[in-house]
DNA sequence: CGGACTACTGCAAGTTACTTGCAGTTATGC
DNA sequence: GCATAACTGCAAGTAACTTGCAGTAGTCCG
């Protein structure tokens, strides 16, 4: 895989935010530092960057697909429905874990996405 | 809400299947039925039974929206990346429950989604 | 019943996001 | 440098979803 202008860009653009950005903001975002970048580029590069384990693609309800840069540690969100506060969560405070899973079920987990809503404590107060 | 042929016959097979089904599939098994029903009468009528609360909406990464019979009772599911075989699982199994994020966040959850996806026993032995 | 009202429907076309073909460009290894 | 094949921009192609429209058919009175 090649070290181009577009791949750096793509990568410093999902480093940067440190949260999943779609294909839409990731191409406006490396727009505005290389404006001759095209749509279907971007969709590449993330691609490649995804088959080499560089980004990793999250998938939300409602919001289409979206991509994070791999290193960030594993997590997920909880939204607060009144505020639109998040906070992250991992596996451990979910009390989830894949050998929980397979003991259930028998199926080996290779991906997981959990998605939360409810109202935070200060929402809660008032 | 008119009660309607298409409406019957959309909730006849979300009742008869019950598993989450894609708007294609759902088509198809209405057409088995009622040949003339066009996807687009298929379409609105998910969308006014999620609307009124009969039919609840599953979103699978890859494989797009799918809609299930909202009576049946709340479960995730785990989906077989090589075979599309689907598992229920519910709260219990996955070791979730809304205590523990409330107890980690202080979060009063009021909606969440789980989706997995993984290898099923079969798919592992071959 | 029967007619009026308007939700619902089929068809076809429109939209959107995603994906690909192609010819020109540019990293990379020698 | 130079060859070569990966990468890129552009434009066009998909596929799934969504909508406009004119005709159809549930429902609600009377």
């Amino acid at each position: 895989m090649r070290n181009t202008r577009a791949t750096q860009l793509v990568s410093d653009v999902l480093r940067t935010y440190a949260r999943p950005l779609s294909l839409q903001e990731l191409h406006e975002h490396v727009q505005e530092r290389l404006p001759r970048v095209a749509h279907s580029t971007v969709y590449r590069v993330v691609g490649r960057l995804e088959a080499a384990g560089r980004v990793r693609r999250v998938d939300w309800r409602e919001r289409g697909s979206r991509y994070e840069w791999a290193e960030l540690p594993h997590h997920h969100h909880i939204v607060c429905s009144l505020c639109g506060r998040s906070v992250d969560l991992d596996d451990a405070d979910l009390g989830f874990s894949e050998e929980r899973v397979r003991a259930a079920t028998g199926f080996l987990v290779d991906h997981h996405s959990i998605e939360l809503e409810g109202i935070c404590p200060d929402c809660q107060r008032s």
